[in-house]
DNA sequence: TTGAATGCTGGTTCATGCATGTTTATCCGT
DNA sequence: ACGGATAAACATGCATGAACCAGCATTCAA
């Protein structure tokens, strides 16, 4: 490895950080060909700058790295991971797909591939942010009134900007699936907005996790022949997916 | 190599920076048969002028992929605090305040009151996230085109958004404050975009570091007479100040 | 002759490795 | 489970050489 000047040293244990969640001190000593206490110099500049969160053999990453890392060790967000990995194999390259706000839908946008070429648009802060991240990926900002809930824009101005976009795709967040497959959320606004979108894609998946089956909400979105693609985990009643599926929907059971 | 004039040799500097990312000051001493103090010298007026950023043993280039938002976030993190509570003295209560894309911002946004109740708009997912936790905060966001290394909305979708809203208050924020007070930012568009805001606005703040008065960026923000507050740290020299004051504009000194 | 570009000198700062003593996690015997 | 042993990881201070900057001298062209 040629040898590198301080800066990039520190930003390349960044790079690391990021993608894998920790570093360990003495692994990346003889990685640069440094002594040790270069780079626990390196991690605790970087930690009281706010990079990293020092800990005894490295140091860990802070914010979304950390989280996956809980993930990967976590089992309920393992299940979001597998239905993310299921997820992104239904996005062709270079089209435009819209992501909505929701945890799962996060779950999605972080665990795109590097080298996935795509135009992302969004109505959240939170998903924006992860697929700032993704260096091929070009982000649009859905814009609009914050719904604290929900977590995405919405109201008359995301709309109006939605209106000059059609995705090719797009992955509706879904609060409950009512028993015909029919799909529900918590807000007025919030729903109407889904609407909105579903309506103006070519396609529209929705990924839920199976709990998603026992929660109904007051605001409808739309019924099971209004979107192509369920994406969702194994263990649902065979019963429920087969009214969903009669309505002329694909579904996909991620891990199977 | 043939003996080159001072702007070529910095103009192919800047060029091998471009392709590699990064320089080293020794070996180009030797490759342009000067010496070492004379790329010193190239590389420090680069720097100055924005074009490069200066590290011990060479330099390493601006731009995308380089320094995104995140890191700049931990940069100076305590002043941007200091900062930060002078910066909220300055927002009246129950009026409309626009935060401009930037870590010092963020940091403004972060450091809001949970008791001030009022609408917030911003054109960066970070700083939405932030105001998010704020209960009394209604939080509109701004969409468009996301610019990875202003770390908001630009272009025209943003533009379009904006002119929906006449901010009472916005915070501008600044890659480089130049000799007159004149504010810059390294991208077209974002430039573009903070004058519309600024244009827009009953009244414009500026927080910068001090650092700020060190840069200078390409594309031309606002000059002094087009922002109406200057909020900064102790330790600049009087004399850019006082330029900044003669044009009108008031001069908030954080921490004294 | 003036001014810009460059090289050189001396003193300063910076990044790094090494030596020292301290703290921490882990293992082990009770 | 508990307390001590042990080795790894750690912080600190210091030494060193490289990189740095300010200032002055030199060159050369306008």
């Amino acid at each position: 490895m040629t040898e590198l000047m301080v800066q990039e040293r520190q930003a390349e244990i960044l790079r690391r950080l990021k993608q894998e969640g920790r570093v360990v001190a003495t692994a990346l000593a003889s990685l640069f060909g440094v002594s040790e206490d270069t780079i626990r110099r390196d991690l605790r500049d970087m930690a009281t700058a706010g990079l990293c969160e020092r800990v005894y053999g490295g140091a860990l990453a802070i914010g979304p790295g950390r989280t996956t890392l809980k993930q990967r060790i976590g089992v309920a967000a393992e299940r979001k991971k597998t239905l993310a990995a299921a997820a992104i194999s239904l996005i062709p390259a270079q089209c435009l797909v819209y992501f909505d706000a929701g945890s799962t839908n996060l779950a999605i946008a972080e665990a795109l591939p590097d080298d996935l070429a795509l135009t992302a648009a969004t109505n959240s802060p939170a998903i924006a942010l992860a697929l700032q991240e993704k260096p091929l990926v070009e982000v649009i900002l859905i814009g609009g009134s914050l719904d604290r809930v929900a977590g995405g824009s919405v109201g008359a101005r995301a709309i109006e900007a939605m209106a000059h976009i059609r995705p090719d795709l797009c992955f509706i967040g879904t609060c409950g699936i009512d028993a015909d497959g029919g799909l529900s959320a918590f807000g007025l606004e919030d729903a109407a907005f889904k609407q909105f979108v579903a309506a103006r894609s070519r396609r529209v998946a929705v990924a839920a996790t199976r709990e998603k089956f026992e929660v109904s909400a007051p605001y409808t979105v739309a019924a099971a022949d209004q979107y192509h693609c369920l994406l969702t985990e194994p263990g649902i009643d065979p019963a429920r997916l087969r009214s969903v599926r009669d309505a002329g929907c694909q579904i996909v059971v991620a891990g199977t």
